[in-house]
This record gives C-alpha cells, sequence and structure tokens, in this order.
RNA sequence: UCCCCAGUAGCUCAGUCGGCAGAGCAAUUGACUGUUAAUCAAUGGGUCCGCGGUUCAAGUCCGUGCUGGGGAGCCA
C-alpha cells in the first residue's frame, strides 16, 4: 500500500479506512492490551500515534521496537479518544522495517547543544534539529523564488580557483601531489585554492546577463571559534547590473522582509518551536524584521552616535576605523533594535572593487547589521571606473596581471552595477533563535572539527 | 591566535576540609484499566579527559597536554 506522509494526515479532517505510514519511532508506551507508538517521518514536527492492539497483526513485533526503530503501520484513521491528538491511527499491520539497538543515545527528555553536535548523524531526528533542516529548505526555496520572481538568473560560479588573494579570508589550499612538489607539476599547473567568494565572477554575469545570483557552498580557512563562524558555509550573493548602492540595499532589504515572511506563513510549527522553548524574544524580532522600515546610516553618522554614546566600549570610536562587535551590537540591538545599513565606510577598511564617493575617502559600502548576529549581509557598489579601479588595485599591492579579465570587464562596456553577500547560515540563526552556527548546518566544520 | 570557563555512569549534574564513587533521567526485566516527558517495582551500569608530580592517601591540590564551550580578532 502507498505510504503516506504524516504531514498530509495530520491535516485530514475524515477518518481514512486503511492508510499506510512509514517512519521512526520517538516512544512506546505498553498496557498489557495495547501499545502506544509514537512514529515521526520527518515530514513535520509533528508525531503521529499509533495503537497497536495485543494480537493483531504485527503485534509480535512490539518488544523489538524500541526508540529510534523504523516501523511500518497500515491502519485506520480515526479521531482520538484520548486527549493530546486530534487523531491517531489504529494499526492493522505492524511491520518493524528496522530495528533500534539499546544504546540508541536519543532519550525522550532534551538533549544539550554540545552532546547533540558529538551525534549529529542523529540529531536530525529530534524535534528542534529536523525542525531546523525543515526551515533551511524552505529559506533556500523562498530565497530562489524571489530571485527568479524579479528576473534574476541562477548562476553557478566556480568553487575552485586560482587566484590565491580574492580578500576576503584565509583559503584552503588545493593540491593532487605530495610534499615540496612545486606547483607548477600540480593538477592546474599553478596554486589552487577553494573560494573565498564567488562575486568577481558573478560580476562578469551580471554584465551580461544584467541580474544574476549565486548561492552556493564557501570556504574560509580562518581560525575562527565563535559561534558565528564556519569553514565550510553557504553564501548567496546577487550582482545587479545598472543598480547603486541604494539600490542594492532595497534588494537586500525586500529579501530578508521576503525569506521571513514566507518562512513564518510556511513554518508555523516549526518557528512556535523556537519562539517557545530557543528564544522567547524570536516572534518579536520576526515582527520587527517583517514590518519595520531598516534604518540606513551613513558610517560617519554612526560614528556620531556612538561617540555621544552613554555607554562606555571597551575600544575606542574614531573615524577611519572598523567598528568593533560591540559597536555594531550597540547600534542594532540597543540604539536602533532593529536592523541597520550601515554605508560609506572609510576606503582604509573596505577591499579595492568597492565603488569610491566623490569624497575620496569613502567608498559605496553597505552592511547590514542585525540584532545578535552582527553582521548579517556585506556588499558594495562596485567600481566600475578602470582608473579607479587598477589605482586602488595598485595601492594595496594586487597583482593587475592576475586580474586581467576584470580589469577587461571595465574597458567594454562597463556599467555601474552592485551587490551584496549574504551568510545563508546566519540568517537561519537570525530565523530561529539559535545562537551557534554549528545547529543550523547539517554537519559543521570548523577548526579541528570535521567528523560526520 | 589571544582571554575566560568546563571535562565524574548513555544524558543532566552533585561530590563539603584531601579519607569507601553518588542522584535524577535513560537502559534492561517485571507489573499495570487510553497512555502521551505514563506510573510502580527491581536490576545492571565508572579509565572521575590523558600524562606527570605532591601526599600515608588525589575526583578533590600543583604542572602539562587534549577536547568542548563563551568572548575577542577575522568576516558572511
Amino acid at each position: 500500500m502507498k505510504r503516506v506522509k504524516i504531514k498530509t494526515l495530520l491535516a485530514c479532517n475524515a477518518p481514512l479506512e486503511e492508510v499506510t505510514i512509514k517512519g521512526w519511532v520517538r516512544t512506546k508506551r505498553e498496557t498489557k492490551e495495547f501499545s502506544f507508538i509514537e512514529v515521526n517521518d520527518g515530514s513535520c514536527l509533528s508525531s503521529i500515534q499509533v495503537i497497536v492492539d495485543a494480537g493483531t497483526p504485527g503485534a509480535h513485533y512490539l518488544p523489538q521496537i524500541s526508540t529510534g526503530a523504523a516501523v511500518s503501520v497500515t491502519g485506520a484513521l480515526v479521531a482520538s479518544p484520548g486527549q493530546g491528538q486530534a487523531v491517531e491511527i489504529r494499526s492493522h499491520d505492524l511491520t518493524l522495517v528496522g530495528s533500534s539497538h539499546e544504546t540508541y543515545p536519543l532519550q525522550k527528555k532534551r538533549h544539550g547543544d554540545e552532546f547533540l553536535r558529538t551525534i549529529a548523524h542523529l540529531r536530525p531526528r529530534t524535534n528542534k534539529y529536523g525542525a531546523i533542516m525543515r526551515i533551511r529548505s524552505k529559506a533556500s526555496h523562498l530565497i530562489h523564488h524571489f530571485f527568479e520572481d524579479r528576473g534574476f538568473f541562477l548562476i553557478h560560479t566556480p568553487v575552485i580557483t586560482g587566484s590565491d588573494c580574492e580578500g576576503a579570508g584565509e583559503m584552503f589550499r588545493l593540491t593532487t601531489v605530495k610534499g615540496t612538489t612545486p606547483a607548477s607539476e600540480d593538477f592546474f599547473g599553478q596554486e589552487t585554492n577553494l573560494t573565498v567568494s564567488g562575486q568577481l565572477s558573478a560580476e562578469m554575469m551580471a554584465l551580461a546577463l544584467g541580474d544574476v545570483y549565486t548561492f552556493g557552498p564557501t570556504f574560509r580557512a580562518e581560525n575562527s571559534h565563535t559561534s558565528r563562524h564556519a569553514a565550510e558555509f553557504w553564501m548567496l550573493e546577487p550582482e545587479m547590473a545598472f543598480c547603486d548602492l541604494v539600490g542594492n540595499m532595497d534588494i537586500t532589504e525586500a529579501l530578508v522582509k521576503y525569506v521571513v515572511r514566507g518562512v513564518l506563513e510556511a513554518c508555523p510549527e516549526e518557528i512556535s518551536l523556537f519562539a517557545n522553548f530557543v528564544d522567547k524574544t524570536l516572534m518579536k524580532t520576526l515582527i520587527t524584521l517583517r514590518d519595520d522600515t531598516y534604518i540606513r546610516l551613513p558610517y560617519r553618522e554612526a560614528i556620531d552616535i556612538l561617540q555621544k554614546a552613554k555607554k562606555s566600549f571597551d575600544y575606542p570610536v574614531s573615524f577611519g576605523t572598523d567598528l568593533q562587535s560591540e559597536h555594531e551590537r550597540y547600534l542594532a540591538e540597543v540604539h536602533f533594535k532593529k536592523p541597520v545599513f550601515l554605508y560609506n565606510y572609510p576606503k582604509g577598511i573596505k577591499p579595492f572593487y568597492m565603488r569610491m564617493n566623490d569624497d575620496n575617502e569613502t567608498v559605496a559600502a553597505m552592511d547590514l547589521l542585525v540584532p545578535r548576529i552582527g553582521e548579517l549581509v556585506g556588499g558594495s557598489q562596485r567600481e566600475e571606473r578602470e582608473e579607479k579601479l587598477s589605482q586602488r588595485m595598485e595601492e594595496m599591492g594586487l597583482s593587475q596581471e592576475e586580474y586581467w579579465w576584470y580589469l577587461d570587464s571595465r574597458r567594454f562596456g562597463s556599467v555601474p552595477h552592485s551587490g551584496f553577500g549574504l551568510g545563508f547560515e546566519r540568517l537561519l540563526m537570525l530565523l530561529t533563535g539559535i545562537t551557534n552556527i554549528r545547529d543550523v548546518i547539517a554537519f559543521p566544520r570548523t577548526p579541528g572539527s570535521i567528523d560526520f
């Protein structure tokens, strides 16, 4: 008989004479005459209660059916006479698909996140980690819908790169040779790394297709030990031709709002789990994200606000220096209490490709700061003027030969264009209230940790 | 990489002044009238993170290493 997902069954009002479900046992409660089995198949947060009367077909499996076991149940979907669930399945036939050893580590009680990280292969079977993975999937689809609706093209930028200085952090070296063999004899005939950003490629595509985005894995070999950095993470990078910094911020804000709204609509059960058990202020945060207009504040004015702030900071604030975490948090969490775009940063603290403003002192950069996470988005209008771009590369000691194709794009029909990078895991942390990036990735990679 | 905290049963943790290794939950076995973190009873379960030191005696004190967590920097 065809398997029906539990999510579908729970949406049914009418009793059904015979259905089949397949899933994993969350818990079993037994009395002499019958047993209750709670089965979850991952289709939704809720499990369904199955009643197995002693003596019905398959009841002999009951002693082997323990927490974690995989089962198939055929039976009638009926209104439940008990409290706590509207419907339940009265088993006509029970099959043990895969037993679960008594050492199965997941118990009915709550487990700590740190313990669950040590059993990452099993943690998606818990309510919380199942929920984050369903939200992760939904948020990914929403991102694709958002850009598809606006005429953007999805592009796939390379993961392997030959440039050793994309400027966004330490890179992972990629090689097929051993020991001291020179790079010239390696697979590509030169040093090769895993990408830290698809931006430069995306710019080339935007200058042909208009509006594009890339959404894929990104690698940083930084030795970061924090709750919001991973060595492998997913980054969304849109790039828009004929778009300035204001348009860039408009798109960013519209996107974040769209994803928040979509997840609230599509995953109410999951969101309420996080709102109840993970972050009591989550609903308020999400409604602010969805409904409020985000602050847009030039860097210069942010410095003013911080210098006048009553709070005393560990690090002093002055024009020309990068803001510390404590400053970013103050702006987003204390002063404005909502997302803040900071823009027009001093050129000295930003990469070569950002467009020089007329003051010759700041560049058209923007960061979106959100409460608790800090930097969710980093973007800019790109420098489209060839002379200015090569001058900046010169100043920052970058090889113009190596980036010949990038400079070339400024010689043939160069146009103002903008884009940004959004850390997908950070967005998920924002959506769920989860405080550690390791808990929004199924199998996280961090320094010294590559299990699973 | 730097600063701080932690590591005791499968999990969460207690362990006083250095003096016999503990609890709750889980697991196993049994009982049980529709239970839902079921209830009741019984049973099993330990490299006290590793190494070295002090001491008659170390889970406890000292040194060191490893692992995990929090914060900083770097960034998304």
